[in-house]
DNA sequence: ATGGGTGCAAAGTGTTTGCAAGTAT
DNA sequence: ATACTTGCAAACACTTTGCACCCAT
């Protein structure tokens, strides 16, 4: 049997603390922004809601080196991780399904879907770090 | 000025260790492994010599959900993790290198490389899940 | 001899979890 | 009433680090 999800005012809170959000929060900026909203709100009770809205497709999980993003963008797409700053950014690619279905073929595997993050250093370090 | 490595008898084995598996190993199981070549060899000198022969390219580095894996092919390639088992497995499939530069004609941003991980389930697992 | 490497244990990060009390359904 | 959720703190998993000693160069 599976379990229920309840609407708590709690889960409430977080979810918006992540929709505010236009970049990729962590799971402590996002604690961050939702005790300015409660300050009696734990941090267990902010991962384990951005761990069940994100099973529940509500947000999506970014799953970067450190610490995973998490992203009011529910479409699944690529990132970029820019090594000097450390600012993660959407990729404006098209998922590639065809490689999902290629290896299927290759491998007998069967495969849900890939991730995959870019490596670079972004506009905003480039033109900091020029001499 | 940059730091001089030196061989010693500790990294030598940690080299020997990752290269005498055909798998993708975590740090900790090369560490058990090394352990039974040299019981005194400290967890720290493996995790100090695993980044230190992947940083000087002798080895490579897989960033995956958990802990990350080491590798003895230092191509670049691409991954598949078995949600079921757990197992990193290569992926045979070619480097999108167009990828890259599509992404850097598209964002302006310097890009090194990009990491993919497939997700899905391996043969094996689907051959014992079946019923 | 010099400065990088080692062993040890402690500390650091990021995340999960056991429990008793609270609350949505 | 039931069983999911919360707050708290403790526990976890993985990795790094401070320090005094050691050893490759």
């Amino acid at each position: 049997m599976v379990k229920q999800h309840r609407e708590t005012r709690q889960k409430q809170i977080v979810l918006d603390a992540v929709c505010a959000r236009c970049d990729h929060p962590t799971a402590d900026e996002i604690y961050l922004d939702v005790r300015a909203a409660d300050e009696h709100i734990s941090r267990g009770t902010v991962y384990r809601n951005l761990n069940c809205l994100s099973e529940s497709g509500q947000i999506s999980r970014i799953k970067v080196p450190g610490a995973d993003r998490y992203d009011r963008r529910r479409d699944i797409h690529y990132h970029m991780v820019c090594t000097k700053c450390g600012a993660v950014y959407d990729v404006p690619l098209e998922y590639n399904l065809a490689a999902d279905k290629l290896l299927e073929e290759k491998t007998g595997f069967s495969i849900t879907r890939h991730r995959t993050v870019f490596e670079g250093v972004c506009l905003k370090c480039r033109s900091t770090m020029e001499k």
